[in-house]
DNA sequence: GGCGAGATTGTAACCGATTACAACCAACTG
DNA sequence: CAGTTGGTTGTAATCGGTTACAATCTCGCC
């Protein structure tokens, strides 16, 4: 079954057959139509790898991530994955898991198999790699750290803005010794994070007292060390801003384990907004940074790179605002000189 | 740059170039050297599409799942994805959102790239579908679902025997009235687990009271309705039993809801072994079924087929024993006439 | 009726590999 | 030394499309 059966079904030449179904408009429509009536009268369908070799353009796109079981991206993925399977797309998903090593299998991957376009969904990629995709004249789209002026297409979270709003949240129910638990500093975004909070504190006119400032892992083991780290301190914080959720859930666990109840002792703030955060004991307060909205947008710039006809690949670049999700585990700090002091001890 | 290039550079043809690359025994080791380092210096690899269109064989798998968000999968993906890459294979990962409509999309998918196998780790694959992957002599093997005798390889779970280790351990403690929260009764596997329970329980001679049979929907929010609903009975259960983690943690909150305390009211238990069920608070007592190991078998199941030189596809079956992790949310049943009752109405 | 423009269709080269088959070569045999 | 054999290499067809270019067809118009 391939496009000379169909070509001989219809009467025509396979050029006629091939421009039919790429809708070419160079085909007359009662032609076409009985094309599309061989079509489905053979139930055919192309051969992907054969227009692959034949265009040059094989109708893939690569998403790069770090780790699929980060509960930040199966949402980023499936939307991916949606909006290019309806457009007649296919997604080779690679995991560098954090590793330099995995992430050049991922790029060596992704230029075997020709991809149309790849979306760089986290920060560990080199500019040699780059320089690779670059050479192929393959269209990328990062996340965070693009350069529309070097030709990648940049999604941009505004990430000062979402935790600006967690502050002011935190701010106006009274609290003033906030603590943050940030990611692992050698990832760029967990870095502007964190330069996003001081900022935001000493806008606040707040200011930053370094013991409060943890650092954490992302994972929710981290989250629950950085915590520890905190309640042992002389002066504990009313309030932790988390630098993503996971971190915060660990951060929660740890409360409870010293039977410290979220949110009427302290106040947790997560950020991302993973699914499970609305679910749990108590529902986290978070800033939900959308996947979806971030997958659109990749999706997006690779599409339309690869609708231009000649010339250099054109660089967008996206804004994506976070948006402060209210829920349980933000309330007013205690009443000084009672609260956690007085909980101390009375556990089971 | 292309074979030709690097069979010019090492003074042979582009045949013996292909068969240096694909390991044919038939290249004189001098010769194969020579060529060796003209990849090296060309920095030449082959173009997967033409590989493919040549060969029939375009080392891509296929992997449909129902859905990347349920975090049963994403782990699952990974550990799959991460023996493709090993062996030389790439990955095309579909959802079928437990759609019919959207399952027929992801066959045609599979079909138009043209995979080497495909692994159907979800339940709503109808046999016409099947049909289609059979008239192109593409190997399948399917998570509990397959029939060897029908040249489908199967990856089948034990859960009888995970199912029975959950009762053991809860009778053991002392538990009588153990409530069972399934999943959706349209969902095959959540059926299978279903009737695993019913049996432990007969076996155990234990009387099965179906008011304490509950269903949910392999979501939070449908254990925490279920729960809600359990707890509302004259005759509450000291432990529960869930058809999953999610379902676990959601009757979790549930009672966290209502100040009851987990293990000491109420003992429960999860199924699968989710990664953040280990950093729940209370840490989840749970049945460990090892995505790995599924994923593991199931490519091995498609390796292997797409070894054979003639003949029919190989169809094999694999068994895969769960086994209980016991964590922090069971304990023994509260003493008689005191616990639940007398806390209840002590709430916030 | 003849001509040119524009629309439609066909011919065939091409994409970059794989692989059946033929050709060649060296060593071994009788 | 001719004939065989087995190992190595090359030639060229093939996979199934796409697409540049050529060919043809259809009108409108003078």
């Amino acid at each position: 079954m391939n496009i000379q059966a169909v070509a001989d079904r219809a009467r025509v030449s396979t050029a006629t057959v091939s421009r039919t179904i790429n809708g070419s408009n160079k085909v007359a429509p009662k032609t076409a139509e009985r094309v599309r009536r061989a079509i489905e009268a053979l139930g055919y369908y192309p051969n992907t790898n054969a227009r692959a070799l034949g265009s040059g353009r094989s109708r893939i796109y690569g998403l790069i991530i770090s780790d699929i079981t980060n509960p930040f991206f199966p949402e980023l993925v499936k939307s991916f994955e949606d909006m290019a399977v309806r457009n007649g797309y296919e997604v080779i998903v690679a995991n560098t898991g954090y590793s330099p090593e995995r992430t050049e299998v991922c790029v060596q991957r992704m230029l075997e198999r020709k991809v149309d376009g790849v979306a760089v969904m986290t920060s560990e990629m080199g500019s040699h790699l780059i320089d690779r995709f670059h050479r192929g004249q393959i269209p990328m789209v990062f996340l965070d750290t693009g350069d529309p002026a070097n030709g990648i297409s940049n999604v941009l979270v505004d990430y000062a803005a979402g935790v600006d709003d967690a502050v002011e949240h935190i701010t106006s129910l009274g609290h003033t010794r906030i603590a943050f638990i940030g990611g692992p500093m050698d990832l760029a975004s967990a870095r502007t994070r964190r330069q996003a909070l001081l900022a935001s504190l000493k806008r606040k006119g707040l200011g930053v007292n370094k013991s409060l400032m943890e650092v954490g892992n992302h994972r929710i083991d981290g989250g629950r060390a950085a915590m520890d780290r905190l309640l042992a301190l002389e002066e504990r914080p009313t309030a932790v801003i988390a630098s993503n959720d996971l971190t915060a859930i660990g951060a929660i666990g740890a409360l409870h384990r010293r039977n410290l109840r979220v949110p009427e002792d302290i106040s947790v703030v997560g950020f991302d907004d993973i699914e499970i955060s609305a679910f749990l004991h108590p529902a986290l307060t978070t800033v939900r940074l959308s996947r979806a909205a971030i997958a659109d947008r990749a999706f997006q710039a690779l599409f339309r790179a690869g609708k231009r006809e000649e010339g250099p690949i054109p660089a967008v670049e996206y804004r994506i605002r976070p948006e402060l999700i209210v829920r349980n585990s933000t309330a007013p700090p205690p009443a000084k000189g009672k609260g956690i002091t007085l909980l101390k001890g009375t556990g089971e």
